[in-house]
DNA sequence: CCGGTTAAGTGTGAAAAACACACGATCAAT
DNA sequence: ATTGATCGTGTGTTTTTCACACTTAACCGG
């Protein structure tokens, strides 16, 4: 935007000082000393929907102690890069996978949220389609998918990052159709609206359901039927990722 | 939660590693010796209403390079605080208020958004009523309410921040009755009204305003008047915190 | 090949919420 | 006493939401 912005917090703490442009870049560097620096961790609450129900990846500690204790996954962010970046490279580095959906959550920095040293963590979340979305790799012996009803206890504070993440998730899914990152690309109406029942935790009215998705007119259905569901079989749908997007910028609300 | 929470970190990292009891201290040491430490900001997004429209603090920096330029106030995280209480810290530092309502709003973390130094900025806004939080202080000698649509060009990323507290405020002044702590204890209609119209930037209607307000049954009616607003005087009102409180645990919906 | 079984697809009417809309009341100032 | 400014109020219309039950297609087994 600007091109010397590098005063920036500077001017905030010492509003009456005038630095001279000789000693700019030693003035910073002594304002800067003074300040403290932390470490910053990301940590991943990755959903998935395999056709059933909602579920959550977590790992299983194998060390002594905390043996048997479940975590997110997570790591530290790099001074090269953003937390976005973390963020996908811890999910890829952990799981194998790339170019998945996600999102910043919240920023966790209670003093003693991580006994060890001084840590604060942005949580994020991810979507991911269980089914066409195998891990692979060694890392993941020790992960695994909990259905979310039977998440155990996890460590520090990753308990209320998941309970953050499942509130978010629901007001997504009830004021914009997101999910569609958690099913596969071609769908029945039955799986998207099993998805929402798990997300919002609710059974829903099939033709109110299938009424509401029609009106939004973001769904493409497809000629094909999925005949393995039923005798009759199912329409396939697929999503309309471009009128979604003219959709969004247009600003629509929508509402389950 | 957990009595030992230790090695969180160290177990996601090297999963395959099985430190012996003997040296967890020192194993966590080297392991969190090798990452990056960040410095943390803060920068606030302070709203505040004044009767007629939404206004946002900036502070003008003084000093050159820059002179001229408009910033959010901020300030950095110290390590025996976590951020709600440096943002809370550098509100009352820069302007004299505490006990103000916050919340954080997002991490911002692109390498280069401060080009002095490596450092994440958590953004945080604040609402206030302008009428009773009268500033102290020189410190504020340079700073400033803006009307929202009048903000300048802000430093680093700050105008992103306050994009997007905007759109925040907005989702939250359309689906729960925020807002009262914008304006003074007791106020009017009106004022209510005129706050809603200014946040959402479009014109309501004054008897479905009413009613929607009425019928959510937060407000108590008192038998005062102000009348210095019209020759027959608007009713004051007063924010019914218990009732509102039950509601929100309730769990309860609005929409304007 | 025919009847039985299973899940899919489909539409309407009632209730609730949202919206548009206009005029009389009050009091101060002149 | 008249004027002017602003407050306060209620109803009818439209839109959205919700509840609800039967027919259809295809496979399966006898």
């Amino acid at each position: 935007m600007q091109s010397c912005k590098f005063f920036g917090y500077l001017a905030r703490a010492a509003p009456g000082v005038r630095p001279q442009l000789t000693n700019h870049y030693n003035m910073a560097l002594t304002y800067y000393k003074t300040e403290d620096q932390v470490l910053l961790a990301v940590d991943c609450i990755i959903f998935g929907f395999d056709e059933e129900e909602l579920k959550l990846v977590l790992v299983k500690r194998s060390m002594e102690p905390e043996r048997g204790k479940w975590s997110l996954i997570g790591g530290f962010m790099k001074k090269d890069e953003d937390l976005d970046q973390a963020a996908a490279r811890v999910l890829e580095t952990l799981t194998g996978l790339s170019d998945i959906y996600m999102e910043q959550l919240y920023a966790y920095s209670k003093v003693d949220r991580d006994p060890g040293q001084r840590t604060v963590s942005v949580a994020y979340f991810a979507l991911i389609d269980v089914a066409s979305h195998q891990f692979e790799g060694v890392q993941l012996e020790t992960a695994q998918w909990f259905p979310l009803s039977q998440a155990p206890h996890l460590i520090f504070d990753h308990n209320a990052m998941v309970e953050k993440a499942v509130a978010r998730l629901r007001r997504r899914a009830m004021t914009m159709p997101i999910g569609f990152e958690l099913l596969p690309e071609k769908f029945t109406m039955r799986q998207l609206q099993a998805l929402y029942e798990s997300i919002l935790d609710k059974k829903l009215d099939k033709r109110n359901f299938i009424n509401k998705f029609k009106s939004l007119d973001v769904l493409i259905r497809l000629d094909e039927k999925d005949m393995t569901v039923a005798r009759k079989g199912a329409y396939l749908y697929r999503f309309d990722k471009e009128k979604y997007d003219r959709k969004v910028e247009e600003g629509f609300s929508f509402k389950l």
